[in-house]
RNA sequence: GGCUACGUAGCUCAGUUGGUUAGAGCAUCGCACUCAUAAUGCGAGGGUCGGUAGUUCGAGUCUACCCGUAGCCA
């Protein structure tokens, strides 16, 4: 065996503010082969991960379900970890970027930086909404696309026709939180300097820790320049208020892969991390010969082999010793979606399917390459039942039933076929090879080739024929020992896939959790258990269910908020009325206007007189509404009035125009009043 | 729009530094076997390697352009 070597092994932090879906799984099973794998050979490896918990959308979901941040990001945390418990994410630690460590270091991290000069303080203007009284991410303002003028789109791109374009630029802008307009204010922020680290990450990408493909982004990065990092936020503010600066806080991105750290620092200060003598100094120091390793999606790159490698350097940390990234998940070779039953929750597969099959089918579909990779469903049931049931399983369950019948479970003292048992052990070679550089995809073909000869070995010896002739009990019993003996091979090789059916085979063969070392020794004379299956077939009316219940959760999902009450009476007590077109309609002119003074008028119940500003003009309205709003309430805010409708004569005045207002009457009327920002005369269309 | 990847049999994918008739699994068809969760073995058919032009004695493999797909533009 090579040398021992210590690992440490991330996986990119799941965001707090929602569900784990099979996209998510690509990373984490990739992750967590490739740990068991390194375990397996002997070396002192340890995964960790976090919940990602700070950020506005994590804030604002907390607020609209009416619940503080924390107890969300609990809540949604414990989700996560079962469903990562359940697809056997095997990660030493789970922790949360919302924690004592994380503050600690990012702290840390922040005053190291600060202190070289590599933070600067810069005043930048930004949309402000004025209703939520809170500065917007680009992501929470809407407006009209500003090249294709496509409505409803982010404030960074536009999903209609891709362009990408800054806040400012977009037409008609809203706050998706409030509807509010925004304004434009000043802040002031920090940056982190990544130019001055240029030479240090030139340096640093060329040293082998990045794929191909990577390197050829980081280059066309370099070309383009290297830009300060905005790495604080303005209250509120869900994260870590910057020391000694109230109300600024650390942008979500900047303490989110310090996230690995924090982890990786209450495993050393667990039982089993003290037991185990874990030094966090010793994987951390700049000085560091541990070996560090971030998988990640492609999407991240930027933040993990730029601003990460940097921040840690300005800290005076180690590096990281290589960032690999992986593809995004395409399902029958479309993105996921959620009308099609395609965008599918870790817990809605474990509902249905066994974990083991997405997990060998992922390995049998990830190389070491960004490329993305697509879940056939087809072909997922064929390749699980072809491979797993009818080749790997199928041996041990060919040998079996005569090593129980015949030979009272015990295997014979020899081993049939040296060779071959040979051949199988030093393929273990190429195997490991191929996991080490994370061809997943190129182990599962190698071990795959191997269990056809496994399956031809068997045929050619034909145990059932020898079985029936008298005097031949011997040879039966070493061609099924042979064969359970490869199979043995095969399982160990397949167990950083398939813990749970490897762990199902240990028991069946009674051994130890194998080793990649113990693989070599054969099993001889050695009583086994009575078979069971180890694994069932994928059933294509599984899958169907899943894609239905995957549909399921977006009904669910989408009815509640915009339908809370499924027999609203309102369309039955008064339908909707004949179709006009837009001529019609463009007749009406309807306008803001600001409600300047209103009173009872003595000798009508029902009326309140207004006296409305249009901007210059004022009318005077009389309106049927006093039996649901007290006229003190109404003076100083907006309403929409019908401006051209013709002057009636009442008996109390003239009433020149009227208020929009729904509602059936009585105590239930509501009058419609425009978002902040719009002013008396503008017109509604 | 600019850039970075990717585009090989019906499906999912291999094809190492350009080198003999382009491979595997699944699916299809034929044969054999019946120990095994109808699983296994042997064999057959199926591709002008996205398109065009070029470099070369020789290109799936290199170059340019085009088409399609995905992503990045912080």
């Amino acid at each position: 065996m090579n040398q021992i070597r210590d690992i440490l092994i991330t996986s990119a932090l799941p965001y707090a503010n929602g569900p784990i879906h099979i996209g998510h799984l690509v990373e984490y099973i990739q992750t967590d082969i490739w740990a068991r794998f390194q375990r397996m050979r002997g070396h002192r490896c340890w995964y960790v991960c976090a919940d990602d918990a700070h950020g506005t959308p994590i804030m604002l979901r907390a607020r609209q379900e009416g619940i503080t941040p924390e107890s969300l990001i609990e809540r949604i945390g414990a989700e996560h970890r079962a469903d990562f418990a359940d697809f056997r994410i095997a990660f030493d630690q789970y922790h949360s970027t919302h924690s004592p460590e994380n503050r600690d270091f990012a702290n840390l991290i922040y005053r190291r930086n600060r202190e070289k000069g590599h933070i600067i303080k810069r005043t930048i203007t930004q949309a402000y909404d004025p209703v939520e009284q809170m500065f917007l991410p680009d992501r929470f303002i809407k407006g009209e696309c500003p090249k294709c003028g496509a409505p409803d789109q982010y404030g960074d791109n536009c999903e209609s026709c891709g362009a990408s374009y800054s806040p400012n630029e977009l037409k008609h802008p809203r706050s998706a939180i409030s509807g509010a307009v925004p304004e434009q204010r000043e802040s002031e922020h920090y940056f982190f300097r990544l130019g001055d680290f240029e030479s240090m990450l030139r340096e640093w990408t060329r040293g082998g820790g990045l794929q191909a493909q990577v390197a050829n982004k980081l280059d066309e990065w370099f070309t383009a320049g290297l830009q300060e990092w905005d790495i604080s936020r303005d209250a509120p503010y869900f994260g870590f208020e910057i020391p000694d600066h109230p109300d600024k806080y650390f942008y979500v991105w900047m303490d989110a892969p310090i996230g690995y750290m924090a982890s990786f620092r209450h495993l050393c200060e667990s039982p089993r991390g003290r037991a185990a003598g874990l030094d966090f100094d010793a994987f951390w120091g700049r000085d560091s010969t541990a070996e560090l390793y971030h998988f990640i999606g492609k999407d991240i790159i930027y933040f993990h082999a730029l601003f990460w490698p940097a921040m840690l350097h300005g800290a005076d940390l180690r590096t990281p010793t290589a960032v690999f990234a992986h593809g995004f998940l395409t399902v029958d070779g479309q993105k996921m979606s959620k009308s099609r039953g395609t965008f599918i929750k870790a817990r809605t597969y474990l509902d249905h399917l066994n974990p083991e099959y997405l997990r060998y089918y992922f390995a049998a579909k990830l190389g070491s390459g960004i490329d993305d990779i697509d879940l056939s469903l087809q072909d997922f049931a064929a390749r699980v039942n072809a491979d797993l049931v009818g080749k790997v399983v199928n041996i041990a369950s060919r040998c079996a039933g005569f090593i129980s019948k015949r030979f009272d479970g015990r295997l014979a003292a020899h081993l049939a076929d040296r060779s071959l048992h040979q051949r199988f052990i030093l393929a273990g070679e190429s195997i490991a090879h191929a996991y080490e550089h994370r061809e997943l995809s190129r182990a599962v073909r190698e071990i795959m080739a191997l269990a056809d000869l496994a399956n031809q070995y068997i045929d050619e010896r034909a145990p059932w024929v020898i079985a029936k002739a008298p005097g031949r009990e011997d040879e039966l019993h070493a061609v099924c020992s042979m064969g359970l003996n490869l199979f043995r091979i095969l399982i160990g090789y397949l167990s950083p896939i398939l813990p749970g059916t490897a762990a199902d085979a240990e028991s069946f063969l009674r051994i130890a959790p194998l080793t990649w070392e113990a693989l070599a020794e054969p099993l001889l004379d050695h009583e086994i258990a009575p078979f069971k299956p180890l694994m069932t077939r994928v059933e294509s009316s599984q899958i169907a269910a899943m894609l239905e219940a995957s549909k399921e959760d977006l009904v669910t999902k989408t009815a509640a908020p915009t339908a809370p009450e499924p027999s609203n009476p309102h369309l039955t007590n008064d339908p909707i009325g004949a179709t006009i077109d837009i001529e019609t309609f463009a007749k009406l002119d309807l306008r803001v206007a600001l409600i300047r003074s209103a009173e009872r008028v003595e000798g009508a119940d029902k009326l309140l007189r207004l006296e409305v500003d249009l901007g210059g003009e004022t009318r005077q309205v009389f309106a049927g509404i006093r039996s649901a709003y007290d006229p003190t309430a109404l003076i100083g805010r907006l309403c929409v009035l019908v401006a051209n409708l013709a002057p009636r004569k009442m008996r109390f005045g003239t009433s020149e125009g009227m208020i929009l207002a729904a509602g059936p009457g009585g105590p239930d009327i509501f009058i419609l009043s425009p978002d902040a920002g719009a002013e008396p005369g503008m017109r509604v269309k």
